[in-house]
DNA sequence: GTCTATATAAGGATAGAC
DNA sequence: GTCTATCCTTATATAGAC
């Protein structure tokens, strides 16, 4: 599954997020991306078959991570969804202030993939999203988080933290974990009782 | 300031928006929407004098809505900053409502603006931030709300409505008012002391 | 006010020399 | 593996007939 990737196709990969984050996926040439690695755009062409190649490569690098997280996250006891939900929350902090544009550039450009990746992808998000749903489900059905319509709890938690990949920069001010330390609390005592 | 917009250019003006919303500004060509109003490309220009200037005034409105709203909030009381903070939630949720394709392309697409248009919206959007900003402050000095880093509080209560511009679907499910009553709670409980 | 035709620029991608 | 040159398509926008 995992594919080696050379070093300069790695940089390349790191300067089309980075592009794709400030631009936007359509807005950005080949042109653009090959100055930005110092190369003519053709040879591009030697590390990349196609620019949606790479915007494919940085989408599904990030599903695979949130994928991951929720694989360890579902170790976790299934009947303490408070704990379930606080991972999910940390999870969503350590991707965003770990590799800000690249995530970025996954959240907000996934559209312009082509199929059969563009259903691929949904199919990944909406596994994520109903895992996300059922600690929700559960939370509830124990009467440990109030009842609420589970899709305003859902995407209101999910686009809550969705600002911190345009607004965290690495090593400024908050640490990652004072982030955790404000937000997590901040988030979960909306929804717990009590 | 207001200008007279002739029902053509209307049309014209929301076709756009709502194929700014899904494929973007730049993905959106002008053969695209002359198509959506049963144009041919050129047509379009004696209606509007540049693709730019369509998310100019996309923009522009949209930032009014936000602007007004805002000074309709400055006439509550400054000492009841949970009324504020309250009124500026529902602000959000009935602007997202109300025209959700409109504000969708406004808050994704801006980006796209040249100059001096770029460095007028920021200003607009900083003055609104900023206004938002004064009200969590208050509400921290007096003691009601929880002492957070205001950034943190800030952009987690913006992001957690924008879900709403690309999920709600208007007359299903949940009404606005239903949404509001579950919402404004969730988010406000995050904050408030006790 | 809409059309056809066209100007002009920029886009993604390939061929072939080095 | 990088370059120059170039192909082909698509883009925004204009000119001028109707």
């Amino acid at each position: 599954m995992e594919t080696v990737v050379s070093e300069k196709k790695q940089r390349i990969l790191e300067a089309a997020a980075c592009l794709f984050r400030d631009k936007g996926y359509s807005a950005t040439s080949m042109r653009d991306l090959a100055g930005a690695v110092n190369l003519k755009a053709s040879s591009l062409y030697n590390h990349i078959s196609s620019k949606e190649e790479i915007l494919q490569e940085i989408c599904l690098a990030n599903a695979s991570r949130f994928h991951r997280g929720m694989e360890q996250i579902r170790e976790l006891p299934e009947d303490d969804p408070q704990g379930r939900l606080e991972a999910l929350l940390k999870l969503h902090i350590r991707i965003a202030t770990q590799d800000v544009t690249s995530v970025t550039s996954f959240n907000d450009e996934w559209r312009h993939l082509s199929e059969p990746y563009l259903t691929q992808f949904l199919d990944m998000r909406r596994a994520y999203e109903s895992f996300f749903r059922r600690v929700i489900r559960k939370g509830t059905e124990q009467g440990l988080f109030r009842p609420a319509d589970e899709s305003v709890v859902l995407y209101s938690l999910i686009s809550s933290l969705r600002w911190l990949y345009d607004w965290y920069e690495p090593g400024k001010r908050l640490a990652p974990a004072d982030l955790e330390e404000q937000l997590i609390p901040l988030l979960i005592r909306g929804i717990l009782v009590g």
